[in-house]
DNA sequence: ATATTGAATGCAAACGTTTGAAAAAATTTC
DNA sequence: GAAATTTTTTCAAACGTTTGCATTCAATAT
């Protein structure tokens, strides 16, 4: 029955024989507009169910209230808490949020950086990918800055970068972890390490060295395999630990996922948890309060990271022209639990 | 050093002292444009890194290539599945996704409805919240069909509502979860149910009881809890059904994280699983292969729901006028594992 | 030399909205 | 009743791009 085409400002003045600018101002609650003026024409506004086409004040305000995000994936807790804390921020602000999921890919991250700058996003939050990683890309970042777009690092980063960014403290999340074990008495601890490269990896890795170097316990080649991050990438790896004719007495995983996936591998071949292996994860994402024995593991404040990024953006977008850009670090803590608690 | 306007066809076409349409055409390659001159702004173009403002291309054609995604949450494995395969199809196709999310608010729902019509949004995923469902409101749901919007409603849904919607088969689901318990033995089967008045909720009940009836097995009300899909939210209901005279010796929770909760209970109780209490989940979320014991659960297909409800927005963007809503019910698929196979 | 062709470019309108300045209309003042 | 004032409305430009049509200019054909 209605015509499929939105019901502009210009139907109604052609309603009502005025012109564009008295509706504008009509429906601004403009004070120069007479009073019926004003009222009849929003009541017809709404009757018709008139709303304003924000493309066409964005082109002419020059802001677009849009924001990117590009992360590698969105099926993670951490990604997903970080997205939330995104969102709490700065939906109530009037901004909208374009999730873009790169899966890793450098050729994807680079069109979707691209395609925000074309639809003239005001910010971009940004977990690098692997690829870009590893690669070492990074013109595509370059013309982000260039615009003066606000270029928000989350959790991976380029660490050259005159960017702010909001990152968690890896390094000493990871080392707490090894000291605990390390206090409960665990001898030969091994580490499911991420994929190689990526700050993430890397940084809870020096955690996981540092800390064995200090407390004079040999670091073992052979306890130290990669993993991808989910669960499957755990299993094999695990089980080439615990067959080693010296198997390690603890596991320090990279993430929950991997931690969690090494924890089934365990029980399957008899071992008791804590007993006869320690375990400790990464991200205290919602399930490792609830596995069996519970998982020690660290937090990682994915929503605080979420909202600590937006006050960096908007620091950024209010900011005068000599802007210096921050670093945002938040602590991440150990929360023990039962898969370490060997007495 | 760069300004921080961004170049536009105008400022190329007052370097090159040529008209914008000059340029235009000679950045869209079209023939009748003098080679060189086509040449000589491309490289410049390139050079000062111009970029297409989309915004103004938008108003012109009346096309966004945005979509919207409405949900109540993303921190469930499933809604990000959904969204993941929606990104699969969509984003290749030049499709950004906006995704907003309702923390199961009807107000929330409500202005992001709003904003992303404001925004001219060609179609709008949508998994309604839980006040909206409650409280059983639809006007606002009512303007994005007046204007003609497709709108495809992914996982929640109302029923009476002429629109296209994928939705997974919950019942039949539940009722092989069910069926399958009975098969092996249980005789007292509770359930863990999710909140009243969700379809997802309803559907997996209403499977629950219908099997338990076609078998001739007692329904107990006192074995049917509520939970609200999250694992802290299994934890109380289940200590109840195993503290009741007669506990359930089988459970099936309406979600794998809260058949997880009942597993950690369960664990704390010093049962043994499968053999002194069965568990089911619902979903097939990666962790559930990993738990131990392994979860018997439903598989869910996430990624699939977000591809065909792709499709079906696809289907009615470029249906005739006379177009007819459709309706995909993906069937979902009981996954054994050790949970449930008490020999 | 003139007409004809063809290639290359420019003009102007359009998308929907806002806004400063100008114009018109209504009201007040003397 | 005219001038001054106030209220209300319209005009025109702007945001950046595309595109049908008109125009320009040079080259070719007659």
């Amino acid at each position: 029955m209605n015509s499929s085409r939105p019901v502009t400002i210009k139907d109604i003045a052609r309603r009502f024989r005025c012109s564009p600018s008295t509706v504008s101002r009509a429906l601004n609650d403009h004070p120069a507009i007479n009073e019926d003026t004003r009222k009849n024409i929003q009541e017809y506004a709404k009757e018709v169910g008139y709303q304003r086409n924000e493309v066409s004040l964005s082109l002419l305000n020059k802001k677009t209230a849009s924001l990117g995000v590009v992360v590698p994936t969105i099926s993670n807790y951490y990604e997903t808490a970080v997205i939330e804390g995104l969102h709490t921020v700065l939906q109530p602000m009037g901004y909208t949020l374009n999730i873009c999921v790169t899966n890793e890919s450098y050729l994807l991250e680079k069109e979707s950086l691209s395609k925000l700058l074309s639809n003239r996003t005001e910010g971009i939050f940004l977990s690098v990918s692997q690829e870009t990683y590893d690669a070492g890309y990074y013109e595509h970042l370059e013309s982000v800055i260039q615009r003066k777009t606000p270029l928000i690092f989350i959790d991976r980063e380029y660490e050259d970068f005159e960017t702010s960014r909001a990152t968690v403290d890896d390094y000493h999340g990871a080392f707490a972890a090894v000291e605990h074990l390390i206090s409960i008495g665990y001898k030969q601890i091994a580490h499911l390490k991420g994929p190689n490269g990526l700050t993430v990896s890397e940084q809870r890795f020096k955690g996981y060295i540092n800390c064995l170097k200090k407390y004079n316990m040999p670091i073992r080649e052979d306890l130290i395999l990669n993993t991808n991050f989910n669960v499957e990438s755990a299993i094999l790896p695990t089980k080439r630990l615990l067959e080693l004719a010296s198997p390690p007495d603890a596991i320090f995983g990279v993430n929950d996922q991997v931690a969690i996936g090494a924890m089934r591998v365990a029980k399957d071949k008899g071992l008791r948890i804590p007993q006869d292996i320690g375990l400790v994860g990464f991200d205290n994402s919602p399930i490792s309060a609830y596995t069996f024995p519970s998982l020690t593991t660290v937090h990682r404040p994915g929503r605080k990271i979420g909202m600590e990024a937006s006050r960096l953006f908007l620091n950024q977008l209010n900011g005068s022209g000599d802007f210096a850009p921050e670093s945002i670090v938040l602590p991440s803590e150990l929360v023990i639990r039962e898969s370490s608690l060997r007495i």
